[in-house]
DNA sequence: GCAAAAGTGTTCCTCATACACCCATGC
DNA sequence: GCATGGGTGTATGAGGAACACTTTTGC
């Protein structure tokens, strides 16, 4: 462990800065059913024994943000590489959101496909997938302030959405663009033209890469398998860069 | 000081969780002599002794980040209120960014008009406003992370401009067309049509708000003054709606 | 053949761009 | 008058929205 020299030398305040504990919490947000999804652990241990919260644990000594998420997530899902897209989301605290005191919070958001959790009783912590609505609009309670922490999560996803490549990051390796307009709809909560928004998809230079391959065993015509493009892969925990320009718009409510 | 009861009890760990020094730092930025400049102080003690840095401080236990980063910007330039739209931008560390140790910053990012900060000699620490390509392009090195973080808050100053009404947190309370103008184009370090930047801020509804007024003395024809409209104007600390729709796009490079 | 989903073409309309032009002041 | 900046009108083109239509599979 580290050790500051705070206590001896003071530079900016006559009195040593107060020390918090800082966790790290992962709002894993998927498409599955149609619906966005969010993945929660339900609490043993108070307080909020009981209750349904964000996977996420303490920052260790001479970790950095991105990796203590990174390390969160692994340890309490069972995943050994990071899924899909993961960013800082936000700070929140230190005041009056632990009962037990002052503790500092930075939420992450991971954009992924939907993968298997580690199966209950296993470990100490269930860690499952529940439609966001559920928590949203449903009256489903979370511990701390995990439900203000999941509302920002999904607005930033939504508005990500419509500049970003990151709807792919919802898709598995190889999809259709069927699939893809799949998310943007359950994620915006909204119907789109098939037709239109296969030639905005197809025809953003730098988005979706042909794979040359085809669907098959469906109902109708197959439909031709994409990849996301090497320039609009997001580099790990990096800022995604704008490729789709004029953006997907969002359509208004 | 509230105590915090993990050493007793720790749920998610059975060691004792580690705690960080947290800081807030901001990142105040606004438009003089036609380019965005960034509110710097000097530091007077070590580490980064004699460097410019992003004025900022120790949060304090019972604080919450917003509060410390206003208090911190009083403190350090004398203002008694938040001067523009104060929001959060993003957290950094705790690893490796300080010489003596993990400390955990949380910047804050401040569009405000050009106000004037304490003179210098007043206090410890003398505040001045730099021009931000000084210190992105000019050799003009800042303590700690700070250059990074700066580089960050630039980018997102830039793309709020597109989509929100912030452009206008620049100006004074009354302020011309013309004086708007110039903001985004010392933002974007783009040129504008008049005539077309004109009409699509005086068209958006729920923009801009006609004080009836106008200018007087300046050279050629007398300009309308205006204010930013009451459902633009941003709440302290909270997320900003998107009034702008379609987004005030910013010229391609 | 028929249903179903993929993919293309076409029309309409909004809006960004570019720029000609007029308006109101200082000098 | 003339220069200067404020503000309006208008033509052009790119792209989004809506939808008719063709293609290719399973049954």
């Amino acid at each position: 462990m580290t050790i500051n020299a705070y206590d001896e030398s003071m530079p900016e305040s006559r009195t040593v800065p107060a020390r918090f504990p800082v966790t790290v919490d992962v709002v894993a947000l998927t498409v599955a059913d149609d619906a966005m999804n969010v993945l929660l652990i339900t609490r043993l241990l108070e307080p909020f024994r009981g209750r349904l919260a964000l996977p996420g644990g303490f920052v260790l000594p001479g970790e950095d943000l991105i990796t203590a998420a990174a390390r969160e997530l692994a340890e309490e899902t069972g995943v050994e590489h990071v899924p899909g897209h993961l960013e800082q989301l936000g700070s929140y605290g230190p005041k009056g959101r632990d009962p037990r005191g002052d503790v500092l919070t930075v939420a992450h958001l991971l954009l992924a496909p939907n993968f298997p959790v580690l199966s209950a009783g296993s470990d100490a912590k269930h860690a499952a997938w529940y439609p966001v609505h559920q928590v949203l609009d449903g009256g489903l309670r979370l511990a701390f302030d995990h439900e203000r922490i999941l509302a920002d999560a999904v607005e930033r996803a939504k508005s990500k959405l419509e500049y970003s490549p990151l709807g792919a990051v919802f898709c598995d390796k190889e999809f259709t663009v069927a699939q893809l307009r799949a998310v943007y709809e359950a994620v915006w909560g909204t119907r789109l033209d098939p037709r239109n928004f296969h030639r905005k998809a197809t025809g953003t230079s730098g988005f979706l890469e042909d794979t040359g391959r085809v669907t098959t065993g469906d109902a109708g015509r197959p439909a031709a398998l994409f990849r996301l493009a090497p320039a609009a892969r997001p580099a790990p925990g990096q800022p995604t860069r704008a490729v789709l320009n004029p953006p997907l718009m969002r359509p208004p409510p």
